[in-house]
DNA sequence: CCGGAAATTAGACAAAGTCCAGATTGCTGA
DNA sequence: TCAGCAATCTGGACTTTGTCTAATTTCCGG
């Protein structure tokens, strides 16, 4: 699939968000690059050749696509959120050093002996983050 | 075990940290309570009586704690770190509404299918989330 | 008691993220 | 076409978590 802005407009439709141009800019952003970006970076991308979408914009966007279920959130740094275009089931490989943050599909993956959890309360979602390091 | 603050200092010392005062009342704080505590939070019961403990101090002393294998760092809310005490193998529940964190013990865990990571490559560790949510 | 190393401190600073009141945009129906 | 209205966007002030630094205090061996 190729990301392109027009196909944006749908998508973001598909996911019931008015398509304006500061949200297709910032799909747009994600999408065709699928990589794991913060706030701070987004802002940076859309804003390359003039400035055209505030901060407060970029916020308010990146939390409603999350709301939507547009995007995912990852948090992996203590210092800033990273947003996943990725919606399907798959877990993260965190390089600790350089920040580096990559995906490993769910398919694969088994996760047994999780206890019950109390009858009030349901799974929003299973994080699972290998932390990995650089060997001297 | 019970967690005195004449206990501590040997605690600290186990672990190669010079036990001085404040480190005796954060290490206490943590132990004692067995629980999640965010910087804030340590700042907060340490000075709780007089004010004895200066914030650069809160954050040095947890760095410290960290490097030296005394309490482990579980970051789960986009906002704040947390300090856990708990540093045998073992996962986190979230509770997203109230923020409410608790353990999971890793023993009958079980996780499979993770693929191999590159030859120069260590984990440090793995973190695995459970988000959890009231139902309605 | 002295001198130096280790530890602590206050407060300035940085960065991520939130909030708000006003300005823009883009319908909709007459 | 255009007035009116809701949705969206904006700059900038503000908050919070955490870092940094230079100066002070504490502690210990001799």
């Amino acid at each position: 699939m190729h990301y392109t802005r027009d196909n944006m407009a749908g998508l973001l439709r598909g996911h019931d968000i008015n398509p304006t141009h500061q949200r297709i800019e910032i799909a747009h952003a994600l999408f065709s690059r699928q990589e794991h970006l913060s706030a701070d970076q987004v802002m940076a991308i859309v804003n390359t050749r003039h400035s055209e979408t505030s901060k407060a914009t970029v916020y308010n966007t990146l939390k409603l696509f999350l709301e939507k279920g547009l995007v995912r959130e990852v948090i992996v740094d203590p210092s800033k959120v990273f947003f996943d275009p990725n919606t399907t089931p798959h877990h993260h490989i965190y390089e600790v050093d350089s920040g580096k943050l990559s995906d490993i599909d769910a398919e694969h993956v088994q996760i047994s002996g999780l206890p019950p959890l109390p009858d009030n309360m349901v799974t929003e979602g299973i994080d699972l983050i290998v932390r990995v390091r650089r060997k001297d």
